[in-house]
RNA sequence: GUGGUUGUAGCUCAGCUGGUUAGAGCGCUGGAUUGUGGUUCCAGAGGUCGCCGGUUCGAACCCGGUCUUCCACCCCA
């Protein structure tokens, strides 16, 4: 009996029309990646487990596909672990593969790898899909596409401000406005977190404190108490819940703020750099935002922490990163600062078909199909498509002699729009009638003329 | 991982507290029209009602399980 076909959950079959389009948005990320300098690299689908677990945090942990070992795994489990049915530590015995999670660990494991090929700063951009077995959601699958640029051995602040001008660059270039770039910085929350007595509870503190504008003032203070946060830190938070203005003002008052706090004021003036300057030189498409509750990615972030949303669509971010002063310090190579940002295809995707973005051209069906009349006329139409295919005019002939209606049906459901017709008549004169499939007008033409009029 | 939700023709969906042979629109195939598509008309094909089990004289409908969809939480692009 036949199996019913099917993927598995969170995946997704592309048609051409999907494939064209993705890569319509990829083209236009990879084309502002090289312009900013940054070069692409791949690396594997899988790792070693060893390299991706653990960097995550037991969340992530959770979420990695873990690939099973080959052979017969199980006789190497030794019976007191199998009959534990500890499934964490069983999984270590019988994986030893997974599926990669993001493409921030692979690099810094390419970087600590490659560090003698490389030359610092080192810029490199990557776009391959990243997998985790999460719960589907509204712009959330398993299989998906990371586009990020990154770059590492600078701790120039220059960085932070050039990538904040290539968000603002690929959304405009994508026609994408009102993009929100959201900029806090590491320090400024864990300076807070210092003032208020509480430094040991800073991931609590700012996990809490990410959910305001989704919980909302009393939702937060609830969680930050329940997270074991004294009332009198909560209280000294307080302006946090209400911190508007302009970039400027609301640095002026977090530097007042974190006036004690050395690292709270680094990180102040570092927010203040980035500021000024993309103040000073202007963004096009989308606006920089301060946000001093974004906190999301927290786990290898030091300084920068950025985050894109976009306006009059209900998507999570289409795009985060960050810096990470010691990333490759977990493979052996200290001291080696990186900075980076990650765009999210498939929810920039699903942005930009909300908003009905995608430009009409994306699609590429073939400019003109030949109507096959039989051997000797098919024989003439090749010709022509040889000749056509070299001036770099995608055509084709219909491969079979079937009714003229059904050839037509053919061109106008691909939405061809030519179709040519060679029959004993134009072979004799040596021309061809060239249909308009919208106008419905066609005329003779030679193969000069049909040139002319299928190139653009 | 927790809670909810969805599944009927290729697609979008009807289907009455459980009662003959499960319907519609669109699409598809053929014809009207043997060198002309979109419009119109005619005819036709196409469904183990997600899957497994249970209750019942009888299940698309009720119950349990499972898979899937979407949503919220967790977390995140």
């Amino acid at each position: 009996m036949a199996q019913k076909p099917g993927i598995p959950k969170g995946t997704r079959d592309f048609s051409p029309a999907e494939v064209a389009k993705r890569n319509y948005i990829i083209s236009v990320i990879r084309k502002h990646f090289e312009l900013f300098g940054f070069q692409p690299i791949e690396t594997p689908s899988f790792e070693n487990s060893s390299t991706l677990m653990g960097k995550y945090g037991d969340e992530g942990d959770r979420l990695i596909f873990k690939i099973l070992n080959s052979g017969d795994f199980l006789r190497k489990v030794d019976d007191a672990l199998y009959t534990s049915k500890d499934s964490t530590r069983l999984t270590g015995k019988i994986s030893e593969k997974a599926l990669r999670y993001d493409l921030t660990v692979p690099f810094a494991r390419y970087v600590v790898q490659h560090q003698n090929e490389i030359d610092l700063p080192f810029k490199r951009y990557q776009i391959q899909p990243v997998w985790r077995a999460d719960r589907p959601q509204k712009g959330r699958f398993r299989e998906f596409y990371q586009c990020d640029a990154d770059v590492v051995g600078s701790q120039s602040l220059w960085q932070e401000v050039e990538f904040v001008q290539l968000y603002d660059t690929v959304f405009s270039a994508l026609g994408l406005k009102g993009v929100t770039i959201k900029i806090n910085n590491r320090k400024v929350l864990s300076g807070i977190a210092e003032v208020i007595g509480e430094k040991d509870k800073l991931i609590d503190f700012t996990v809490a404190l990410d959910k305001l504008d989704k919980i909302g003032e009393e939702g937060v203070k609830k969680e930050m108490l329940e997270k074991g946060i004294s009332e009198a830190a909560i209280e000294k938070v307080q302006p946090l819940f209400r911190f508007t203005g302009t970039a400027v003002e609301k640095l002026d008052r977090l530097s007042e703020l974190l006036g004690s706090s050395e690292e709270g004021t680094k990180g102040v003036e570092e927010l203040r750099f980035i500021c000024n300057t993309i103040e000073a030189t202007g963004l096009e498409a989308a606006t920089l935002d301060l946000d001093v509750t974004l906190a999301r990615g927290l786990n290898y972030y030091t300084g920068a922490i950025f985050e894109v949303a976009a306006s009059g669509v209900a998507m999570g971010s289409i795009g985060g990163g960050g810096r990470y002063d010691d990333l490759t310090g977990i493979f052996g190579l200290k001291g080696i600062s990186g900075v980076g940002i990650s765009f999210g295809l498939d929810r920039i995707y699903l942005v930009l078909e909300e908003l009905g973005l995608f430009p009409e051209t994306v699609t590429s069906s073939s400019r003109a199909l030949f109507i096959n009349f039989g051997e000797a006329e098919a024989l003439y139409s090749i010709k022509a498509i040889q000749s056509l295919r070299r001036s770099g005019i995608k055509v084709e002939l219909y491969p079979d002699n079937a009714k003229m209606k059904k050839q037509m049906q053919y061109a106008d459901k691909r939405s061809i729009p030519f179709t040519i017709l060679v029959g004993e008549d134009e072979m004799n004169k040596g021309h061809y009638t060239l249909k308009n499939m919208q106008t419905g007008e066609q005329k003779a033409v030679s193969l000069k003329e049909l040139t002319e009029v299928l190139a653009v």
